[in-house]
DNA sequence: ACGATCCGTTAAACTGTTTAAGCAGTTAAC
DNA sequence: GTTAACTGCTTAAACAGTTTAACGGATCGT
């Protein structure tokens, strides 16, 4: 099977030069199957008028006059006209596409993080009459220049990039070439990129607030990849925080745990190894939180009883893990649904630069709680 | 704010009629910011040959001399030239675009389980030289048949369906009218339509087996919609192989969880209320699992002391929950995977129907354990 | 009565490809 | 000796719309 298999799919991939069935160029007959295909012009002949009056019909142009207005509208809803939106885009420039790029992460698609993200810019690209197409940025597609393809070759008018962060330097190819690219939660200070995002700094705050208040002292950072720059401000936040307090917080404490669950739980080992004294984790997402709260209970250590967790980006589930999460919660969604507008906006002309930050908040559940009394 | 976003977004909708900035028929003159676009025909005349040969070269058409080839090839390199998909999509009737359709639910596209369809089929779309469109089959978008439109409008030559059951009887417009359509892991047993699914009775097999074998009588269900037959055929294992061992499985002993982490805890209180000696809960999926898993918890009931769970789908963060939960695994990237192959022949003409069933196996983890000892 | 304005409509040009049909000469098969 | 199938390429007609200059007729002011 993995043999044929393999055949299959060599067969199957769209050669450039594919035959397909016969075709023929015998104008359109009755498609296979589909319902026969009718066009402007028949729409046009059958109305007695010219397609250019059909088209400004259509696109409700003033100049058209009432009555014929209708009498075209009747004959496209009798002959169920639908007009071809390649011909529409071929003409007219704009191809009401939106592209989505996603870091080639082998789960990215089933990231909640990511989800939510996709959700806010799907529900706003929907009503602002855009469709989104969905790209993996994997290195062949990055070598091969199809994130460049994508616009020259006019499949979309603009493009979302997700995860990215200082490593990956074809953002910049976007800004160079003049297409409309906007970053969503994250950003580039240096490069002069749109951009979207949560505001990761308070919510940073937030947590080191919460987490002294609870009379913590030995607060650990599990932190995502530092090429990111969200991830290098909440650091900083951390950092400072620790420092105003008095605290202790060298490199020691702090570990990556490049956003995901297994990262996350060989973090907390490296944590707990040179610091079984540590009493909080401040987790650089959910997911790290996840997996460090897991690693926790293998180690026989109690949350929050004995080590309070928090985590951050507050995906759905995290309310309804053992216990659940103590999480700030970003307006992921919300980023999406923005980002999508400013994009359209941008594809428009309307907007010169954008850059927007969005507020954050805290969300106390149960993985934290008052340092154990070991004053 | 919500008042001038509301109003931003109405403005932004692309209205039929989108004068967009000044655009005219200059010509393709250096478009803003991007580089100057040039066409076939540009290329054909500085190599000094027809359009039909550019076009023909590129298609590695072998009637083409080698010289031509080169000549032509060298030309397209200079100028920097990119075929039109939207021109070519025109002439050929090929989009090279697939449609996904996801359900409506609030948070379809952070589910684990659809992302991992999805990304099995975004990865052998784009090995088969195809884009993935995203679409949500909300109530509007059904309404206006955008499902259609899809189709009719030449936005795309396929599409999947996740998430359906016998309650959307839309699912029916895309054979009566002929367009390629394949149901993602669900199927329909009287529409023969075309679908991949996972071995749902096989899984379920393997639950009802460990279960018994660890010694459980007092085994509950907590189903997704039974309007889905891959429900429906767990259900029915679980109450055949509860009968073959003798055991009671009246309706009392089976609640709905919606397939949600609240429709799962909210079944487990139904059934604990009405059989306070459960020992096992099977639910139909991992997120109801956790849902049950967490009520469990909250009710002082121990897991898997006390009672076993067992979930379905195996979604990856279920290695990282507390207890880490046992699971049937699902091939879901597989069937994504799979999925997208069958389609891309089926548009082709190649295949007449298409039904395929991918194997499932157990996955034992944390969360199941021997009958707590009151026999 | 004459030119200007306005209105609704049309023809033609344009978007950028693919492909069937042809051209005229060469070779191979029947 | 005719037919057929090459050769490498060109021409022109599709594909299905949008856009704009122009046009004829009605209205209007002078």
């Amino acid at each position: 099977m993995p043999d044929s298999q393999a055949d299959m799919l060599n067969e199957l991939v769209a050669k450039p030069d594919t035959p397909g069935q016969v075709r023929g160029r015998q104008g359109n007959g009755s498609r296979a199957g589909g319902a026969r295909r009718v066009s402007m012009r028949e729409v046009a002949q059958q109305a007695s008028v010219s397609v250019a009056t059909v088209s400004m019909v259509l696109n409700d142009n003033p100049r058209i006059s009432k009555a014929t207005q209708i009498k075209v509208r009747r004959i496209i809803d009798k002959l169920g006209y639908r007009p071809n939106r390649l011909a529409q885009s071929l003409s007219s420039q704009y191809t009401r596409v939106l592209a989505v790029l996603l870091p080639p992460l082998r789960h990215a698609f089933s990231d909640p993080y990511f989800g939510e993200l996709l959700s806010g810019i799907c529900d706003r690209a929907d009503k602002l009459g855009h469709k989104i197409m969905l790209e993996s940025a994997k290195p062949d597609f990055l070598r091969e220049r199809k994130h460049m393809e994508l616009f020259e070759r006019r499949f979309v008018d603009g493009m979302f990039c997700l995860g990215v962060n200082d490593r990956h330097h074809w953002v910049r190819d976007f800004s160079d070439a003049g297409f409309p690219m906007l970053c969503v939660n994250n950003y580039f200070p240096e490069l002069n990129l749109d951009y979207v995002v949560a505001d990761y700094r308070s919510g940073a705050e937030q947590v080191m607030n919460v987490l002294l208040q609870l009379g913590h002292k030995q607060i650990a950072l599990i932190n995502g990849a530092p090429e990111a720059q969200t991830a290098r401000d909440v650091l900083e936040v951390y950092t400072a925080r620790m420092q105003d307090a008095g605290l202790e917080c060298d490199t020691s404490w702090t570990a990556d745990g490049r956003f995901t669950e297994e990262g996350g739980a060989a973090a907390l080992n490296e944590i707990i190894d040179r610091h079984p004294d540590v009493s909080a984790i401040f987790a650089g997402n959910d997911k790290m939180a996840l997996g460090a709260m897991h690693q926790l209970v293998e180690r026989g250590r109690r949350v929050p009883g004995d080590v309070s967790v928090v985590g951050f980006d507050d995906i759905q589930q995290m309310a309804f893990v053992n216990p659940s999460l103590t999480t700030v919660h970003l307006p992921l969604y919300e980023v999406g649904a923005r980002a999508c507008e400013l994009l359209v906006q941008r594809i428009r002309g309307k907007t010169e630069n954008v850059a927007e930050r969005l507020a954050t908040h805290l969300v106390l559940r149960d993985s934290t709680s008052i340092v154990p009394g070991r004053r």
